[in-house]
DNA sequence: TGTACATCAGTGAACGCGCGTTCACTGATGTAC
DNA sequence: TGTACATCAGTGAACGCGCGTTCACTGATGTAC
């Protein structure tokens, strides 16, 4: 096999963005070394070939799974209906985010693997969340102008709980009503029609 | 060293209690069976003889784990200055109760975890987490009487949710805020001086 | 009450297994002449 | 352009290690007489 820098690259790439599935499905100490490099099609041994441990890896698959995240989010935004905030909540509170959390947001997925990860993991999550918070409060239709930053807070708290709490409790009735009350809520809280 | 079976339920209890404390630290695999038998003063061997196997051991520990919150739930609220929510809240945002898992709430520490668990697990969770929104309903003041149990899922939501976010950030300005401002929020939203 | 025996909670070494990591090797490609 | 060599991505077996689990054993206690 040729080893151009290009060639690397790409595999490099792949590997990483195998990982930022599979982390997020079965979290940051759910997938072995040689598991994910049999679904990159490689073997084990050329792991090292392209990162020094498997907790660089993570790192690199987290920052992989929050851009891919943050790129859904402007794309899902450009198609808003009623208004770019329901159009979010509608989606990250949908069935589908919930059960395939492999493509979905990563403060969702592995936020509880982060509370126990090291300071690079959590300063990841913590720049992550942040721009979250601060694309969230400008969508949000807030009477007073000082609010925004408190009001998007308060309602990123709610989208992530609700989201972990659905997949927590499993398939059934209460992860439904998890994820449809919480987005009534939230739309009818901060939504473009909200009071004031 | 004597065997009754009063002696055999208290070893028990003592290797439940310490598991439950252990796993919402480290999380559900984050502890190994022999280290928890150490810190039962105990050895490895001897853990059959109290579990079938390693998983028993989880659920039991799960079991002890919501028996232990929901108690402290219950003494926290015969305290309550301004009311049950608003002591409530200010104690599950709390710094203490973020930068102390072992201690707290099993959703706020586990709910990742269970969401990649198998369905014993899951079903605790779902009897545990519905549970705790019916205890929320009955302690907002909400206006319309059909909206109290809607109210609680938003509100038991963003309790959860700026916990774990407040955990996975780690220490630091943002992970305050978190507690603060969904804190305040939820006081002014569904607390007892709330508008209407 | 005293003695012999059965019970079984707890011991600690050993088991197979999968993990992250290392390493000598391969062989296709890029480069030097 | 053609040939010899160096490079290095990828291979796959092997490493030590910690895991959950098993097992023969111990010895203090409860029980039968």
């Amino acid at each position: 096999m040729g080893h151009s820098q290009a060639e690397k690259t790409q595999t490099h790439d792949r590997i990483v963005r195998i990982a930022a599935e599979r982390f997020r499905k079965a979290g940051l100490e759910g997938v072995g070394v040689a598991d994910l490099m049999k679904s990159a099609g490689l073997t084990v041994g050329g792991f090292y070939k392209h990162f020094g441990s498997r907790e660089d890896l993570v790192i690199e698959a987290l920052q992989e799974a929050m851009r891919q995240s943050r790129e859904r989010t402007k794309t899902l935004m450009a198609q808003g209906e009623h208004g770019p905030f329901a159009a979010l909540v509608r989606a990250y509170l949908s069935p589908e985010h919930r059960d395939c959390p492999e493509t979905g947001c990563p403060a969702g997925a592995l936020s509880g693997d982060a509370a126990r990860g090291g300071p690079r993991e959590q300063e990841l999550f913590a720049a992550y969340i942040d721009k979250a918070i601060e694309g969230v409060s400008g969508m949000i239709a807030t009477p007073a102008p000082g609010k925004a930053r408190a009001d998007a807070v308060a309602a990123y708290s709610t989208l992530v709980g609700a989201l972990i709490l659905a997949r927590a409790v499993g398939p059934g009735a209460l992860s439904d009503e998890l994820l449809k009350t919480a987005s009534d809520h939230l739309i009818a809280a901060f939504g473009p029609t909200s009071p004031d």
